[in-house]
DNA sequence: TGGTTGTATGGCAATTTCGCCATTTGATGT
DNA sequence: ACATCAAATGGCGAAATTGCCATACAACCA
């Protein structure tokens, strides 16, 4: 494997995890999980989707590793894994901040 | 607009962010980018794409004010407007690694 | 003015994502 | 065993993404 292969590969793993939030309904997701650790079925009435919709996302979820599931009976629960989402909201919103406030500037 | 509403649009306009880096050679873009400021065909070179491919990632990037242009002459120099990608990338680093390391633990 | 270089855009086929319905699987209780 | 509830999976059409080719556009130079 060459070197430019390998950060090749890095650059598809991060890129995997960032497919992984890119949606809205994930990002919710992911804030409440962040929260409090929930079942699917709390998870299907805050989303507003139907509970296999909500199930495959919480499938791409896991997929990636920002999410983890507990079985208790018959429910899931599933929680955030990594406590550094926080940053990456954060950071999403600066971005919404500057882009609003270079628009702005763009029409003076 | 109903609260409701408003969150939704909250997290579209994140997930829109989210969506514009979840690709490889957009990531690779903006990590270049970070470093220096860089005109299309310098970042044609680097990603080994097609001219007009590279040309529409920056696009996507700068449509959600990731990225900002500045023209001298006939080339375009692109940089990244945010100081935050590095808690980003970190942040995709510790996912992957946590991740790994939980795939290492179940086989145990 | 015509030619060259750098960048952006139109178009299109291939691939991927999305969300619902229907069904299956698993655990629990009767 | 049977019914029930929670969750996961198969399938499929609709929508979005991707990447290249061809082309247009813009700045520069001869």
């Amino acid at each position: 494997m060459t070197m430019k292969e390998k950060t090749r590969k890095q650059y598809e793993a991060r890129a995997k995890i960032a497919k992984a939030m890119a949606h809205p309904s994930r990002l919710l997701m992911l804030d409440l999980l962040q929260k409090q650790e929930m079942c699917v079925g709390d998870l299907t009435d805050q989303v507003g989707a139907d509970q296999s919709t909500v199930s495959k996302h919480l499938a791409i979820l896991k997929e990636v590793g920002l999410v983890d599931v507990r079985k208790e009976g018959a429910l899931s629960y599933y929680r955030v894994t990594c406590g550094c989402l926080d940053g990456f909201f954060s950071c999403m919103e600066t971005v919404l901040l500057s882009d609003l406030k270079g628009r702005q500037n763009s029409l003076k």
